[in-house]
DNA sequence: CTCATTTTAATACCTAGTCCTAAATGCTAG
DNA sequence: CTAGCATTTAGGACTAGGTATTAAAATGAG
């Protein structure tokens, strides 16, 4: 005999978890039975079809994206003085920490830093070039960074820019920015 | 007169870049045209149907989930010798640039190389230091970024990892970076 | 008014299903 | 051996959300 009902049932869960991208077709293939012994199982298994599986799937991936949204800027910019001085507020929340020990990663205090440099320059095109870091002390889930730029050295396409970040007045990082100027462009 | 043709389909981007669960149906309604219309502006924006809209996004969620998983290590580790060296890919994908130019964001190739410094470390909480690091070309939308990473010095608590990113062997990055231990934890 | 563009309509077909009914197997107990 | 049950398979009708094609109607510009 093939295998049981149950032992199907079984396998059957584990292979739609593993690719959840797999037709009854093909599965009905991989443990030579019918479509419709499939389907009954799936049906006993509160398992949906495939096209409800991807949209939940993809319907969740949507939510992050629009929440997390890790796109123009890490951390908010709260004073801003173009090629002068600039503020930036973080809170370390569950998605910038390592689950392990709730501390922060390195690249999220790097990119508010690296953020707030780059919104500094008054250039369309504005990129790092070099920079020198120090995390000088660990940061912690809920802990708000409070980030201080200034620039130290501004030429016209180039912008040297030192930040530090604080923690109630601790300092747990320090970095020095090179920010450069692509193109002609100037204003924004 | 309603829109033309153009603005018609311009909004018709937006739209589906906004909401990429629409039906043809639901925004024929929306501007007040047939079904057909909307179908035929789909395929000359390139615009594909709901089920694939939705199916890539699936896709690209599930690979995120089972090799980035957004949090945890950025860009997919595919070599690794504890204590040695590793080497991380990174294809940059439209959630890693700038809008305006499609360069990735300093952050981004940090971050890979950032976390295969740390991944490099055989200890339960390893962190970053200092790091001084050079973006020595941007880095464009698609581009496929290999970070080699190799320990220079190794101390019981501390190591040094250099970190060379390179685009088709062109160099675009390179960072040096400390990576200390935290607690007396030994081994993983 | 005419011609080209744009829009709408109609039809056949597709995938990956659902839901339902019915028939064919398989296995077990009497 | 056979009645009775679970299990499996088959078939048909229907669904959403399309594609692809052909053709007719509406609209706008010269």
């Amino acid at each position: 005999m093939r295998l049981t009902k149950k032992e199907r049932q079984s396998y059957l869960s584990q292979a739609f978890e593993q690719d959840p991208f797999l037709t009854d077709e093909e599965v009905a293939k991989k443990f030579h039975v019918s479509i419709q012994t499939i389907r009954l199982d799936r049906l006993e298994l509160g398992i949906p079809e495939l096209r409800e599986r991807i949209k939940h799937m993809a319907e969740k991936k949507f939510d992050h994206v629009q929440s997390l949204s890790p796109n123009e800027v890490i951390g908010d910019v709260i004073d801003l003085q173009l090629h002068k001085s600039g503020i930036s507020l973080l809170e370390i929340s569950a998605e910038h920490v390592f689950k392990r020990n709730q501390i922060a990663r390195g690249h999220i205090l790097f990119a508010q830093a690296n953020s707030l440099a780059i919104a500094l320059a008054d250039w369309k095109v504005a990129l790092t070039g070099n920079a020198s870091i120090r995390f000088v002390r660990p940061v912690r889930l809920g802990e708000k960074c409070i980030a201080f730029a200034n620039v130290a050295e501004a030429h016209d396409s180039r912008l040297h820019v030192g930040v530090q970040t604080k923690v109630q007045e601790e300092i747990v990082f320090q970095g020095d920015f090179e920010v450069y100027r692509v193109g002609d462009d100037r204003g924004n």
